[in-house]
DNA sequence: TCAATAGTGTCTATGAGACATTATGCA
DNA sequence: TGCATAATGTCTCATAGACACTATTGA
């Protein structure tokens, strides 16, 4: 790391006296913010929370949920201020991870901005519940969105977070993050499916699934809402799945009748 | 996103005319740079390279080479350029992406810094070049470093960047990146070897290799310094590792002697 | 001649993928 | 009663993992 341009500061001694001498507001003006991909699975539909701009630059558009870093607030701090701003969620029930930073020098017209993106994933909510003050804020399914309709570079932000989610549904437990506890093998199935964008072979899924260690665990109830019956589940206690669901797999094949 | 909190001004009606009034010197000052994690496989080590601080705070450790990310530069080219600057590498055999970003309040005495950290990987250098001004920079054994050893929260940021390298094995070609082309399957398992930190089954690594389409081509050749004869290879087209080669396997047991 | 590595062949156990079948509860 | 889903069982094929064996070169 290079010392930064100030001029005219001859160099000092020790390092009390440099940090004493340093100018720090010779830098030029920069500002972090944090931006929230918040994923959920609403209906067997794949969908990400969303707000309307109320302020230029943008104003109008939908955007990503996200703000300025407080000047002693931690990156993670940021990220999950703006999570219970937005949704008013429980922070433990919530899988929330950094995802990457963007720092194109135009992608904000106010000024040099640097954003940190995380990804969250959340259970889906009796009712997509925004603060007080937090304005129009909704989600919206993923299908549904064109591209060129976020604000500023968010198109691309939210592209690099579906990939990492249904990245990461292949070699972790990321899955059981979606649904609420307890739940059945069709649920996780389903949100699979539902992420991934492809049917899954059911029998088979269940076979990997209960067949991974520490993947699941039975509850010992059974559901018996919708059809037939079920067994419940609670999430397990690994995280790194052996072996991995891979994607590009399973395609289910439509039954010929029998005879 | 939050607009900034700037106090008197009342709210615009065009956005042209917000993005005129706008005081982006109101702002808290905050740097961010770019910290590099280059990694090499030298003489069966894994290596990273480090830089001496000729500076305050920290003057005289070692550290991740870095620097700040100019007014109106980009972050992938901050990194391009400071990796041009320590090793002298043509940036087209290195691979280099993004890792994470590290926004401790407290990670830099002089002031705010968000560091975005990248990861470089690059074949074993004849001469560790740093550049003319670049000062006391040198390849580190891995092994070598103690916990404590390095400047600022570069500790962290390594062990990120090991983890990070050790998992793109498994599902990437990205071990082709620490070598020079062409190479034989030898030079290949000993880069795995090397970066996993145990040895690997050579028949089973081979078969795994040449059956991965696309993972390595032949050049036709042979070598025949070393051991024997071995044929040489070329890095294939391909990123991704389907299937992937999974560490956690094939110890090499010692073989007994035959009577 | 010996040692070390490259390369080939083969055996076995495991698991993926596909499919059949039964059980259960709702319309 | 019919249907959709849950759950179990089974068959086949591919491959991982282990190991034996040969070939080739340098010491």
């Amino acid at each position: 790391m290079t010392p930064p341009t100030d001029d005219g500061t001859p160099p000092t001694d020790t390092e009390e006296a440099f940090l004493r001498d340093y100018d720090a507001t010779a830098f030029p003006p920069l500002a972090v913010t944090v931006d929230l991909v918040v994923l959920t699975v609403h209906q067997d539909r794949l969908c990400v929370l969303l707000v309307r701009r109320t302020e230029h630059p943008h104003r109008g558009r939908w955007a990503l949920p996200g703000r300025f870093v407080g000047p002693r607030q931690g990156l993670l701090d940021a990220a999950r201020t703006t999570l219970q701003h937005e949704t008013g969620l429980a922070p433990e029930r919530v899988h929330l991870e950094q995802l990457r930073s963007y720092g194109d020098p135009d992608r904000d017209p106010r000024m040099r901005v640097v954003s940190v993106a995380y990804l969250a994933v959340a259970p889906d909510l009796p009712h997509p519940d925004p603060g007080p003050d937090a304005g129009e804020a909704r989600f919206w399914a993923v299908a549904d969105l064109g591209s060129g309709i976020l604000a500023f570079d968010h198109d691309l932000v939210l592209t690099d977070g579906l990939e990492r989610a249904r990245s990461k549904l292949e070699y972790t437990s990321l899955a059981t993050t979606f649904l609420e506890q307890p739940f059945t093998i069709g649920d996780l199935r389903r949100v699979y499916e539902t992420v991934w964008g492809h049917p899954l072979h059911p029998a088979n899924f269940r076979r990997k699934v209960l067949s991974t260690p520490g993947f699941v665990h039975p509850v010992g109830a059974e559901q018996s809402t919708g059809r037939g019956h079920a067994e419940l589940y609670r999430a397990g206690e690994v995280t790194a799945l052996h072996p991995p669901l891979l994607r590009h797999a399973l395609p289910q094949l439509p039954r010929s009748p029998r005879p």
